[in-house]
DNA sequence: GCACGGCATGTCAGTGGCTGACATCGCGAC
DNA sequence: GTCGCGATGTCAGCCACTGACATGCCGTGC
């Protein structure tokens, strides 16, 4: 065994996850988080830029997702079906967990602090995406805008998934919220 | 003349502005801010409630031009051209004042944690965007994706405006972003 | 013209997020 | 077996932000 136990990172994860759902976000503080985890404050910090941070570890990964799917999509589409691609290539990715998502998104919208942090996550999937946009050939800024108005689907149909009582998947609410957007983003 | 100098709201947003421009946005603390106001740090927390918010108060404002050019515009028109009235009222609002806006673009462009603050304020924009197109007979989930459609447009053209060598004018830049998205909202 | 209450500000003490500097020590490389 | 690396600990400190209470001009009512 090593000098400490594996998963530091994962621990504070789960132990700040535990913590901000049992005494909300601001009443819990590093220490504890830290405490819990068997680790230091210091070592939370290390691992997380910010207290807000640790609920945002996975945002990277799904950011991949959507922009290699747009990626590899095959050439001869149009950039709104490469778009249509990545979004439900997310959408499958999250359809599975709607129970975390469902908690997450609860403790998110209780505070303006975390609606920051993920409207700037938002910001660099829309980022990331405008790029891959150019890649295949779109233009700027339309592709900038085209990306944008795709972030803006996601969410909206994000959002529809949790709040609503029936269980529609997200990717048929993505592809339904695609559907009244006419996407610009011809290649010329 | 009063106990105290007037305007303190207004002196300590002038205060934060140099400061911030001068020495950056972390290196400058409250305290400083509201010794050049001529203040304590606890009056600059009793008008803003963070050290961010000081670059935000014209925010309100702006939100408000916004929705009342969209609730004011014709009840025949479509909601595509109540939105372009309102987005219109925006640009002709920040037109004239373009060197300043330029300079807190690139101020808030420095600074992750004011890019968040951004984000949160267009996300009250599109909010209330959506309410008001709800007014109007827009569906959901069609006047959130809506309103969302029509932040990013203002975004993408207000960026152009602050980066662009040429002087195109920000109502001009707004006009072009609107024709090249098919807005969904249709009435009914 | 005086008492009074409100309101913007001041004062003070405290909490907690976050950081820099330095110490510790198991582990793998060689 | 030594050595250096990397993850963690320890400690001291700054500053954003807050609650509680004090102060004193100013308008209001009488």
């Amino acid at each position: 065994m090593g000098r400490w136990e594996p998963h530091s990172r994962r621990r504070l994860e789960e132990a700040a996850l535990a913590l901000y759902a049992r005494d909300g976000f601001e009443k819990t503080t590093a220490a504890q988080i830290a405490e819990r985890a068997g680790l230091t404050e210091r070592t939370f910090f290390r691992h997380f830029g910010d207290k807000r941070e640790v609920l945002f570890s996975n945002e990277g990964a799904v950011r991949e997702l959507l922009v290699t799917a747009v990626r590899n999509a095959p050439e001869a589409h149009a950039p709104r079906d490469a778009i249509a691609a990545g979004l439900q290539a997310v959408g499958g990715e999250l359809q599975p967990r709607r129970e975390a998502q469902r908690r997450r998104a609860a403790l998110i919208a209780a505070h303006p602090e975390l609606q920051e942090r993920e409207l700037i996550k938002q910001a660099s999937w829309s980022a990331a995406l405008a790029d891959t946009l150019q890649a295949r050939g779109v233009a700027e800024p339309a592709a900038r805008l085209t990306a944008k108005v795709a972030i803006a689907i996601v969410r909206v149909a994000f959002e529809r998934w949790i709040d609503e009582a029936n269980d529609r998947d997200l990717p048929h609410l993505i592809a339904e919220a695609l559907d009244q957007i006419e996407l610009f983003a011809s290649r010329e």
